[in-house]
DNA sequence: CAGCGCCTACCTACCAATAGGTCTACGTTA
DNA sequence: TAACGTAGACCTATTGGTAGGTAGGCGCTG
């Protein structure tokens, strides 16, 4: 039983980019990863532009899911905030690679027209849970010191893809978890 | 009193880079910006990848006087603070562009072999100042609430490359600013 | 100070490799 | 038998880079 073609096809592209960028990768490298002939990659994707779009739109729905998950799964904001840093820490891959949004996010010029704007939802999407998980988190006191919950979104998201890109160069994830420690501190553990 | 030519490539470069990453500019695209033939690029820089070295040298020299400068300029921790802070708002250039460490820093596995060094030496130089900057800043109480300085300075890097890809897709720079609000915050005023 | 050699900066004209993409054809399978 | 997935052969534009040459300036020497 092989895996479904244009799975694969969305599971390497996702993870060229992620490693080398939009630019980074070709029709040729992802032929040889996937193991299907170039011309043949048409047939899934017409073109590379559709192909990042696909690539954006899958990563939009697996993170509303894993939004989800978390909700589901904690009910405090505290362990909700410390549930997506282990989220983002498990997507740098030991710093081999970046969050996809924040790979696409560095050269928007170079994208394709509908991808920016998928982005952009992404972003926001990212931004609002932040903020509600703040919310939560102020509300039931498990975050310490929360005042502004959108400042407080917004500099988590910041901090959590600044994070990724201190890890990337050297491929080493405790800088990830230096940069991030202040944010995890601000995370009550279990609910007393 | 034309500009130098290698000066010329490198700024060209050096904004190509930063809007479009590495992979984002081709020779082709220096040559019409700068206004000389392609071949005669390689009288200066004989590769691409010569010319991303030359690129990163001359930006560590420019963060190293920076560095100088704002030390020179302010005298407490949280004014130097300030001080970087609307440096890293000032490069993104109202989200137009990236810190050319931050846009080589997304690929590294496509970078020429020294680069990646350099990028390693840069970030640690940033890192090294910002905890200094703490330091000052628990000291002088000019900065509030500074318990771990490497911690500090590790995070704050992070919100601060974090902010400028914040404000990168939509270039709205009020983006980097909600993002950088806490950490501005932090830094106190002028000297009581 | 004329002439020589050499260097810098630039040029035109190429190159092989790779980019993304097209067209047509062939075997499977529903 | 029609649609699907794949492949072969091919295309055009662009990539980074090279070969070879030219014009002008500088310093040395006879």
């Amino acid at each position: 039983m092989q895996t479904d073609t244009k799975t694969a096809l969305l599971d390497s592209a996702e993870a060229a980019v992620r490693a080398r960028g939009f630019d980074g990768f070709s029709y040729a490298d992802l032929s040889a990863d996937v193991g299907i002939r170039k011309a043949s990659i048409h047939h899934h994707f017409p073109t590379k532009a559709a192909l990042a779009h696909a690539l954006m739109m899958r990563y939009c729905e697996v993170l509303a899911e894993a939004c989800t998950d978390i909700n589901a799964a904690h009910a405090t904001g505290g362990a909700r905030l410390s549930a997506i840093i282990a989220l983002y820490r498990e997507a740098s891959a030991s710093g081999q690679q970046l969050c996809l949004c924040l790979s696409f996010a560095t050269s928007p010029d170079r994208l394709p027209d509908g991808v920016k704007t998928l982005i952009v939802g992404f972003r926001q999407s990212v931004l609002d849970w932040l903020g509600s998980v703040f919310a939560l988190g102020r509300s039931d006191g498990s975050i310490i010191g929360v005042i502004d919950d959108q400042a407080e979104a917004a500099a988590a998201m910041a901090v959590l893809e600044g994070a990724q890109l201190a890890c990337r160069v050297e491929e080493d994830i405790t800088r990830f978890d230096i940069a991030i420690r202040q944010l995890s501190a601000r995370a009550r553990p279990a609910q007393g």
